[in-house]
RNA sequence: GCCCAGAUAGCUCAGUCGGUAGAGCAGAGGACUGAAAAUCCUCGUGUCGCUGGUUCGAUUCCGGCUCUGGGCA
């Protein structure tokens, strides 16, 4: 018998943070955070990361994991999550999965396999090296010779996924495109490890873009320069995953005097609203969740989580 | 009031030695399977300020006007 998995996406700044804890008290719920920058410990302000209050007694998980200084990769998100949500139902509870990264949720939902092999960091470099020498077409020929597939799809300007192949093919010797193939397939079979129900907030362009402003404005009133700056102060910079975050890359060239603030924070707002429009699209073609538009709820949470529970009737013991 | 420089895509600007125009940004759409808040792809018609004139033909040259900068009084 499959288990139940609640999920909730959505771009930044949508609600979901307030949605997920009342719909946990309402289920018996426990929250898992899928969102790829709230791993790490202390990018609070910027990450909108949920504070104590907010949390409202319910257990979140996935959260202040790990150093900025350390990397993070969907492998071992899954690993790690996998683990909670077994911790959850022991407790009797359902996990509810909440986030804006969908990459990480796909290969839960979807139950993505990856090798166990640790990435090649000194290949990969290799293949920068080759990169800077002789160019992006060049790799990707290179591509075309062991993985066609792969090197028709992937676009020879996309270094990082070209790389990627050839690290795949390097390490397995099989080219990425089958073992693509095959994880795609689950999902277009709808195999799931999990009895899941999958929802998706969004809301109309425009007010969802003033939203992300006016976030920003809160966050910077919240002392985010400050909190930027205690990463900046030791030494970490923009070559960690954890720094190339919205919200903390824009105003490394202020720390550094290149920049005026005020330009760094409207490329925030620019980032994020960029952000926000790939997380759309991601929800809209890689995902097929429920999609709950939250300004015709008029953003009030508690008609959005008793909409949610007509979906979730199974699961409401009362 | 006079002099100078501008006025072209939502914004910043390029350009047309006279044959009705194009970049960046914004915006829109899309891809993605061990970096994903990352990485990458596609999409540009607008009374070329208004108005006369020259011309087969003017956004381009000439005159006037309006507006915006800057300078001089």
């Amino acid at each position: 018998m499959k288990k139940p998995l609640v999920l909730i996406a959505g771009p930044t700044a949508s609600g979901k943070t307030g949605t997920s804890v009342l719909l946990a008290k309402h289920i018996n719920g426990e929250i898992i955070s899928a969102d790829s920058m709230q791993v790490y410990k202390g990018m609070d302000i910027g990450t909108a990361k949920v504070k104590k209050e907010e949390m409202q007694g319910i257990t979140h998980y996935m959260i202040d994991e790990l150093s900025p200084n350390e990397p993070c990769s969907v492998a071992w998100f899954k690993e790690r999550v996998t683990s909670y949500i077994e911790q959850v139902y022991a407790k009797g509870k359902i996990p509810i999965l909440v986030g804006g990264t969908g990459f990480y949720i796909n290969a839960i939902l979807y139950d993505t396999s990856f090798d166990e092999m640790q990435a090649d960091l000194a290949y990969r470099n290799e293949l920068f090296e080759l990169v800077a020498k002789k160019g992006n077409t060049f790799l990707h020929d290179k591509l075309y010779i062991v993985d066609p597939i792969s090197a028709a799809t992937i676009h020879p300007n996309n270094v990082k996924r070209v790389v990627r192949a050839l690290e795949y093919y390097h390490q397995t010797n099989t080219p990425i495109s089958s073992h693509n193939e095959a994880e795609k397939t689950k999902r277009a079979d709808n195999v799931s490890p999990y009895d899941y129900t999958f929802f998706a907030l969004t809301m109309e362009r425009e007010l969802l873009y003033e939203r992300i402003n006016t976030r920003v404005e809160q966050m910077l009133a919240e002392g985010l320069v400050q909190e930027v700056q205690t990463f900046f102060d030791k030494g970490y910079s923009l070559e960690l995953t954890s720094m190339k975050a919205i919200g903390y890359k824009e105003f490394f060239p202020y720390l550094k005097g290149q920049t005026a603030l005020e330009e760094c924070v409207s490329s925030l707002k620019q980032n994020t609203r960029h952000y926000a429009k790939r997380q759309l699209t991601w929800f809209k073609h890689q995902a097929d969740p429920i999609l709950i538009e939250v300004d015709n709820y008029h953003f009030d949470t508690s008609l959005i989580v008793d909409h949610m529970l007509n979906h979730l009737e199974k699961y409401c013991q009362k």
